[in-house]
DNA sequence: CTCGGCATCCTAT
DNA sequence: CTAACGATAGGATGCCGAG
């Protein structure tokens, strides 16, 4: 097999880019020339930092703490809600930028492609000029910049493109990675996280040079054998997992919901469950799939986490079957302590699609069934928001103040 | 010993 | 003074009991 040539491109903070690119359409402040953050609903105590501005950084201000914290760091700041439709489209237009250069693209985020260009040096026979075009045509037609980075596997690209920010280019070829990476502390190597950081670190096993020179046996005895080889394997760039061009199916669905008011009672507690039951099972229902496992999980006032959840006797993806599994879970398992989240998953999806033959057609479930279907087909025709069961309104306060992932580069921001 | 089932942990955007 | 803290997904790991 040849050497391949991989792309790794990467929106620069995104959710403000993205922000700032709608606001100038109104007329508005270019918010990724001051400190400003994108967050959740700003009038929640709970609202996080999504994305943040480089003027915002040198504040000290860091993806994940509280929008409060963050506001006590910079008072000017100037705090954004995100808007998820309008990423989408950004995000949609991005990719279709990219999607021409290469038929063999991955989508890894709302913000984040690989592409392969192997093999394609006859019609771009200098690929940093060909990055360069990619970047300047997406910053030119769409109004936001964009790094990327350059390598012989998807690994090599992906830090190649976290190096200088924004709007640049840049190189991870074999024989840069001395030069380039191994100076960088262990944590900013992909998939070392705080915790793998800590474990590296009692070892004296400081920058990503530290690891890649270090015995395999003394990595395993801190982070396991399997880690150790991963390890091993991506401080020294060797990593041959494949661009995949194709989306694969979702092996689970979740929601969960973190409310404003702790939670007391049970009744609270499974109307929320209820609406995620709902969004859920539509979500799988949209992918025609069925769940073998329902799943539930909750976070109390001291942020300890408990989850439970049970396998079916058969598949299914009935809303209320889904709800009362999730209800039996829930006081099974909740002991009555007040709770800040709550949160539904399924898990075990069948997607072969052949109905179970039952002789005796449950009449119950059948009407079930439609229930979900005109509910689904309302939805699908005028919006999410338009219909919902009246047992879930009240719940649905807290579900539309959700925060919505943040997905960009700058979790990939240490420093 | 291996596998399924489950709870928890870790990592990512 | 400290603590404050989101949604979703995928995979790893450890334990336990069954075969």
């Amino acid at each position: 097999m040849h050497e391949r040539l991989i792309f790794h491109i990467d929106v620069n903070s995104a959710f403000v880019s993205w922000s700032a690119v709608e606001h100038l359409n109104q007329g508005g402040p270019d918010i990724r020339t001051i400190p400003s953050v994108v967050g959740g609903d700003p009038s929640s105590r709970r609202s996080i930092v999504a994305a943040k501005s480089i003027p915002a950084k040198k504040y000290g201000i860091v993806t994940g703490e509280p929008v409060s914290l963050a506001m006590r760091k910079c008072p000017d700041l100037v705090v954004v809600r995100s808007n998820f439709d309008w990423y989408v489209k950004c995000s949609r237009a991005f990719k279709a930028i990219c999607q021409e250069y290469t038929p063999c693209m991955q989508s890894f985020s709302i913000d984040e492609v690989f592409l392969d260009m192997s093999g394609m040096h006859l019609i771009y026979p200098d690929p940093i000029a060909t990055a360069h075009e990619i970047k300047d045509r997406i910053y030119n037609e769409l109004g936001f910049t964009v790094n990327v980075g350059i390598g012989e596997n998807k690994l090599c690209a992906k830090m190649a493109s976290d190096f200088e920010k924004p709007n640049k280019v840049h190189t991870l070829f074999p024989d840069e990675i001395k030069e380039k990476m191994w100076p960088l502390p262990v944590g900013e190597l992909f998939s070392c996280g705080k915790s793998s950081t800590k474990r590296l670190n009692m070892i004296h096993i400081k920058t990503i040079g530290d690891l890649a020179q270090a015995p395999i046996a003394d990595l395993a005895m801190v982070v396991g054998e399997r880690a150790a080889h991963h390890f091993h394997n991506y401080a020294n760039g060797l990593d041959n997992s494949p661009v995949v061009d194709e989306p694969e199916d979702a092996k689970g669905y979740s929601a969960e919901t973190t409310v404003e008011d702790d939670l007391e009672d049970i009744e609270s507690i499974e109307r929320i469950l209820l609406a995620q039951a709902d969004v859920v099972s539509a979500r799988m229902r949209r992918d025609e799939g069925k769940c073998r496992c329902v799943g539930i999980t909750y976070r109390n006032l001291d942020f300890v986490n408990k989850s439970h959840q049970r396998k079916l006797d058969e598949t299914t993806d009935v809303t209320d079957v889904i709800y009362q599994v999730a209800k039996e879970l829930m006081e099974e398992s909740w002991k009555g302590e007040p709770l800040r989240l709550v949160g539904l998953s399924v898990s075990d999806i069948d997607r072969d699609g052949f109905e179970q033959i039952s002789l005796f057609v449950d009449e119950k479930k059948e009407k079930r069934k439609l229930l979900d279907g005109a509910l689904d087909s309302i939805r699908g025709k005028y919006g999410n928001s338009s219909i919902q069961r009246a047992s879930t309104i009240d719940s649905n306060l807290h579900i539309n103040r959700r925060f919505q992932a943040e997905q960009s580069n700058d979790s990939m921001d240490k420093s």
